[in-house]
DNA sequence: AATGAATGAGACTTCATTCAT
DNA sequence: GATGAATGAAGTCTCATTCAT
């Protein structure tokens, strides 16, 4: 009997039960951008995944629990990107720009995941426990910022950015604009494309572009140095 | 506004209707600020603001109202500030530096302000008839967006900027930046003090530098141009 | 308009106020003892004072809140009416008698009073915080046990009691001895009426007989002493 | 529950159910204690029994079926206990005492068991059907309180009690008060002992003291009668 | 015999808003 | 103009229990 309870066995129920939990998982991610984390209800993220409201209540403990899921999920599939995406640059400057890269790609294909971390900043901006995101963002990507930091060194260093850069203010000045603008663009979409005819990965690219220019070390001989990785 | 302010002192009537819807947006700015905008309650308002909760819907149809009512009022302040800051300067770049110093200001000194306009951008930013803001915008700051478009192409004419500036994109794309930084660094904060040690406008005012760096056109012949309004 | 608002026009409200309260009260009242305090619902209550489930939440922040205001309640009727049986006795015998009378009483025409308190100190007995009942008892009855203490030792000196008695264990075993009991025969109440053809305060009478035979002081001479007061 | 006993040891089956039914029942009356019999939940006593929850309906129809069967248990070894210390004595004075010095017992080494009673009291007092009860009670202490009844009469005629007892409703006035007491010092507990600095069983036993004393024939000749079995 | 999964049936509460005075 | 009272409409969560495997 307890030879029942064995890996060959549960998996059956495993199977179904991580089923389950991604469809109340993509239910709850898609009410959350189509009608806002807050006003989307349980009963909605319920009918929406087709299990019952208590159903709801045996994969998690409340939305809250849901809505760090999500949160969790996005940030390790990103994590992964960015650093698929920087591991082929060489110099620093190629590093970042291969960041950005990625963050206007996740603009174009991936708008309702930076939507959801958009409405995640200003709903729990207020009250998260700041160690709670810390401690996913450690566990994902060991590093985290204090990585981008040391890009900006090695990128004074290695001379392709310029020398009169604070690494730790400029990093984090730069990082944040650049997530400011990119959610800001993701929260505005469609209206943003339809008043200027501009896809919003094209305004990200541009201000991407000329943040890029801003921190380039400046040419000292004519030739410009060329600063795509 | 204006106009209501005038009305006001006709009759006495009116002058204590305009305190009265005073005592609420202020209550009601403070609240959304200290417990956000979706939570913080009629209820809170109305005991914050010394009237009772029924009184209130003679002056405002609905919750919505009042934060209709007091946007305007943070746009209005705010282009006054922008338009004054900016009649000082000259070049179009000066222009540009003088904007982004009223808005490091207000991150420092207006931060409330700052967090209201994220917060509503990120409630409202699913729903709102974009018309309604744009009136708003167009009552306000004539021209708009519209004026910075031109400045971007008054700085390329007078070589204050680099010359392979698209404007329309480019001044979308800074503007969307900017602002983006700026509303995200509000929310975040003392967070974000704490954490770094620095204050949020420092880190907005780098920002800024790098994307003014990344706007200047470039000296041509070893001297550099004064960017400084 | 402020003067609107004078004792004189807040009568009308307030009466109405009061009115609502004691139908909120009485109804739960009646449903705990029917139905029990804890399967009782909000929903119950409501239905069982005419008004909706919102509105009851204006007049009690919640259902413990109820029984904590029926409590006061029970407590306070109680004392009064003990305090007014004690007084017309002269000895200490006679004021326990009398005590003994009322709790008899209460039980033959007040069961469902006695039940509520029995209720309460079972479902609150493991949460409540021992000080809130203190501080109604405080409040209500003041010396509240203390005057009890003070009864035995007055038995004891005046004659009318045992002279081995320890005026402070011998009053509260004899105290609760009697509360017990009349609990107990409030909540079998009819079950006990039923089986035994007897009514409950019957009952009571005779274990308050026996107890106070017990107490009081053995005659020295063959002389039996009167002990009804 | 004897013959589920015997039958157990029939069959490696049986006597494996009855384990589980132990488990299940003891992790039960313990949640009962801590958490009280209403508060406690299936999953908590579940959890605690190492059980799963569907697993627990195997053994027993619903959540009232452990209540009953614990109260079976707790209402036979009662009665072995009582009848155990009774035999010993020969008066019936005696034998009262006899009762009284288990209850107290209880009272001191097993608290739980008598707070298990005094809930299932108050829980159950206004539902159950008495017939249950008294089909219990009949089944474990033949007599019941027929037997007590007895007592009296017995103590009366042996001169070991005052005469003028009625034996009938001397009895279930008496026996009730003890109970009442018994139960209300397991509920109140350390509440008692914290607040008075008195074991609760001493408290009881003082109780008791009085009481028999007023049981307890006068002594007619200045020589105390013997009064301990 | 054991159990994972599912769920019906509520329970309590909150809140923006209306309306009669 | 001010306000007390009332409430509809939700919303989140809990729990004992059933059922298929």
């Amino acid at each position: 009997m307890a030879k029942r309870n064995t890996e060959a066995n549960r998996h059956p129920y495993e199977a179904h039960r991580e089923r389950q939990r991604r469809r109340i998982l993509e239910a709850a991610e898609r009410l959350f951008d189509e009608r806002g984390m807050d006003r989307a209800t349980m009963a909605e993220i319920t009918a929406a995944s087709g299990v019952r409201a208590s159903t709801v209540y045996q994969y998690f403990s409340n939305k809250d629990a849901i809505v760090w899921e999500i949160l969790e999920g996005v940030f390790a599939e990103a994590a992964a990107r960015i650093k698929a995406a920087m591991e082929g640059a060489e110099t620093a400057l190629g590093k970042i720009t291969a960041l950005v890269d990625v963050m206007a790609e996740d603009l174009a294909r991936r708008r309702a995941t930076v939507r959801f971390m958009a409405q995640f900043d200003a709903m729990y901006a207020r009250e998260w426990p700041a160690e709670r995101l810390i401690a996913i963002e450690a566990r994902i990507s060991k590093g985290g910022f204090a990585q981008f930091r040391k890009l900006i060194r090695d990128g004074v260093a290695d001379g392709s950015l310029r020398s009169d850069l604070d690494a730790d203010v400029t990093m984090h000045a730069v990082m944040n604009a650049l997530i400011g603008a990119q959610r800001r663009l993701a929260m505005l979409g469609d209206r943003v494309e339809k008043q200027y005819g501009k896809p919003v990965d094209a305004l990200f690219r541009e201000a991407s572009r000329v943040i890029l220019l801003g921190l380039r070390a400046e040419k000292k001989d004519g030739k410009r140095r060329k600063w795509k990785a």
